[in-house]
RNA sequence: GUGGGUAUAGCUCAGUUGGUUAGAGUGCAGGAUUGUGGCUCCUGAGGUCGAGGGUUCGAAUCCCUCUACCCACCCCA
């Protein structure tokens, strides 16, 4: 192997993006049709503004960051994650002087310097929106049903969803101060990560996967026990809604993320069949972010989708095909003089249309016609041009036409356009 | 950062106790069918056997080193 690309960095090919578009674009439509704008965002930021808002005590922070100084010898970051960067632009842009509820989505690479395995990679691509300026739990609901709306049109309906509430600046604490001392007390039968953990953000005890820790965590002080009133309402108004609309979800007290700044509703959709890495895609609240970061006081929830992710989970038979409409098959000098600005008339009125320019014989470009999977194939030869005409041929039915020259293109349209329409 | 696995044709993989010219399927090209695709059959092109070193008369095969990829830990989308 000579030149490779870096490790956990890949290229996407046309048979795969062919997945990747459709998922694409049904996202696309589904947050536009709730009123979501894109927003699109450099890939390098300012290192402060990561350290800042996902927490300097989180791995991702600590090391995972790809970090560098330009030449001006300031510190930079690829993006690590979308949410702070969408933070930091709507605070720059001033987004909360109109008073709006403010939808954005974005999509787009992120870099993190992991290990790669099955479904992470070190540049990995993310679907994700934010919403801004409303703190009422109908927006946190609309959230998850447009979510699994969108898993369900793409076929991986089976995403199981967890959710967990983080209460508040005010309830936290309570919690916080509650588990810190369980932990203490047990201790002892904690890993050394946990035991680090304990002192530095005991909320990620939560979710060790050590079987010690666990047994320890089964009895710990629950998070949902220690609630305000406010932040209990908006849970159990979450709860209601998904209800209503038969979602299915699990409440699982134990789902902590990886990053500080959510509170309140916080989520992932897990699925089977992805490996160790099963989270498709993740998110929650976060209403001191904006304010932290020097914004106004703004309420805001987000969520974020591993493209690569899934992708995998879609079955790529339920991915629409986009075949080229016609094969044009020129056979000699003089058809291919004819065929060439046919194709680009063609190609311009959205037709797609294949035209080969070395000269093969017929039963070579028949096949190419069948390997490109065209409806039609257009032929002419020096047979059919010194009379003036073509034989289009339908794949399916063999059923042969003969069209004269100059009205080609008219024609052809014309079965294009009856083949849309059924 | 720590484990384990893998590396042979464009792709998916065989390759015996070390043995002479490294195979199959698929894909590609040509032909059977002189101007009509899919099925079938025939033919062909395509390999520094991941890299480097060692053992041996002889290494894809055994040993050492390195590299890459994969999976898992960890962490997360």
């Amino acid at each position: 192997m000579g030149l490779q690309a870096i490790k956990g960095f890949n290229d996407i090919l046309p048979a795969e993006m062919n997945t990747w578009q459709w998922v694409e674009n049904v996202f696309r439509q589904l947050l536009s049709s709730y009123n979501y704008g894109e927003i699109r965002l450099p890939l390098l930021e300012y290192t402060e503004l990561f350290s800042r808002s996902i927490g300097d005590d989180t791995d991702i922070v600590e090391k995972e960051m790809y970090t560098f100084h330009d030449r001006s010898n300031r510190s930079l970051t690829l993006r690590p994650e979308g949410t702070a960067s969408v933070v930091r632009a709507f605070i720059q842009h001033g987004m909360a002087a109109t008073g709006n509820i403010n939808k954005l989505y974005y999509l787009g690479p992120m870099f993190r310097y992991e290990r790669p395995q099955k479904g992470r990679y070190r540049q990995f691509y993310q679907l994700g929106a934010e919403v801004f300026g409303e703190e009422d739990y109908h927006q946190d609901a609309e959230i998850l049903i447009m979510l699994a709306r969108y898993f369900h049109v793409l076929g991986v309906g089976s995403a199981k969803l967890n959710l967990n509430s983080l209460g508040c600046k005010h309830c936290r604490p309570a919690y916080r101060q509650a588990l810190q001392d369980y932990l203490q007390r047990h201790g002892e039968y904690l890993c050394g990560d946990c035991q680090r953990r304990m002192q530095k953000n005991p909320l990620r005890v939560l979710d060790c996967k050590r079987p010690d820790c666990r047994k320890v965590v089964a009895e710990v002080p629950k998070i949902l026990d220690y609630l305000g009133v406010d932040c209990q309402a908006h849970f159990d108004g979450v709860i209601r809604l998904l209800d209503e609309v038969g979602i299915d979800y699990h409440v699982n007290p134990f789902m902590v993320r990886g990053l500080d700044y959510y509170t309140r509703t916080t989520f992932e959709f897990i699925a089977g069949d992805l490996g160790a890495q099963n989270a498709v895609a993740a998110g929650g609240r976060y209403d001191r972010l904006v304010e932290e970061l020097g914004g106004k006081p703004t309420p805001a929830i987000g969520f974020a989708i591993g493209m690569e992710r899934l992708a995998m989970l879609v079955d790529s038979d339920s991915v629409p095909v986009s075949a080229p409409f016609i094969y044009l098959a020129a056979l000699g000098e003089s058809a291919l003089n004819i065929l060439y600005p046919l194709r680009h008339k063609l190609n311009q009125a959205g037709v797609g249309a294949v035209l080969n320019y070395r000269q093969k014989s017929l039963k070579n470009l028949m096949k190419k016609a069948d390997r490109n999977n065209v409806v039609y194939t257009l032929i002419a030869g020096d047979q059919e041009i010194e009379q003036g005409a073509a034989i289009l041929r339908n794949m399916k039915t063999k059923e042969q036409q003969t069209i004269p020259l100059n009205t080609l293109f008219t024609n052809i349209r014309e079965v294009f356009d009856g083949h849309q329409n059924n």
